[in-house]
DNA sequence: ATTAATTTGGTACTTTAGTATGAGTCTCAA
DNA sequence: TTGAGACTCATACTAAAGTACCAAATTAAT
């Protein structure tokens, strides 16, 4: 949370710099018009992407992204969505709680949860579910 | 593909129209520079998150398909390849059976001889690992 | 500041999953 | 026709997975 909250605050920063300068080549006559707003524009557009990328939860181990905010919209909790991820790698309960370090039973209150969530009877049902809902990705 | 292409289309064209509003608020000064630079990153940062966002959501089917040929290649028999496809779309082992008209041991059987040939632990690294070898399609 | 939600973890239990082993049937090619 | 491979099924077992409680610490939100 912190994290974000760092971020955003550079992101604004950042933002309140280029508004500057933009006004300040708007004003000096040294860039044409065009220029100055497709620069603005593009610079801006980046940032959606960036932003929107920093929203999606990335595993590094097996490249399996998961769509954090399609994930909230669901119910699932970010460490659900964790615990899922790790699940439709194929980790078993234990080994994702090696990998979350948290004990085994808490991965298996996860798991219960995510299951009662996606409505669904056997993990492998809920992976297959998750996908069906666009929330895992390759 | 196409509906990509129309919609990245249908991008530049507002785009477009954006800027050359934006230019025509420049000219007759009706509105101050920074609101007009404003307006004009808010849109399009908010254009770089729809396109993540539409970039991110590409797999509309989510009916298994199972590559039958890569699976013979990989070593794997027919009834193996029809196991592994209802076992991905998250159906136990007793229902499996119901589904293709034989015993739960038979499912079982089937299942042993399918992580042996994946090099699986468990059912839901089978499921995985099937991904990623192109197995399972979508 | 105080609810509300999340995260964590435990015990005890039932249900599935998976292994090991053996064996019968069927098909197809040598 | 014989043997290999595929498909079937069973028993007995161990290992995970999953449920149903409970409870505490932490974090987010009002």
């Amino acid at each position: 949370m912190t994290k974000t909250i760092v971020r955003f605050g550079l992101l604004i920063v950042a933002l309140f710099c280029l508004l500057a300068i933009s006004k300040y080549w708007w004003i000096s006559g040294d860039l044409s018009v065009e220029l100055i707003l497709s620069i603005l524009a593009l610079v801006f557009f980046w940032i959606g992407v960036w932003i929107s990328k920093q929203n999606a939860v990335k595993q590094q181990n097996n490249s399996i992204v998961l769509d954090a905010l399609k994930g909230k919209e669901i119910g699932l909790t970010t460490r659900e969505l964790e615990v899922l991820s790790a699940m439709s790698a194929g980790a078993s309960n234990k080994e994702i709680g090696e990998q979350l370090f948290v004990s085994e039973s808490t991965v298996k209150t996860h798991v219960s949860n995510i299951l009662v969530k996606l409505n669904a009877k056997r993990r492998t049902q809920a992976i297959s579910l998750a996908r069906e809902l666009q929330l895992l990705k390759k």
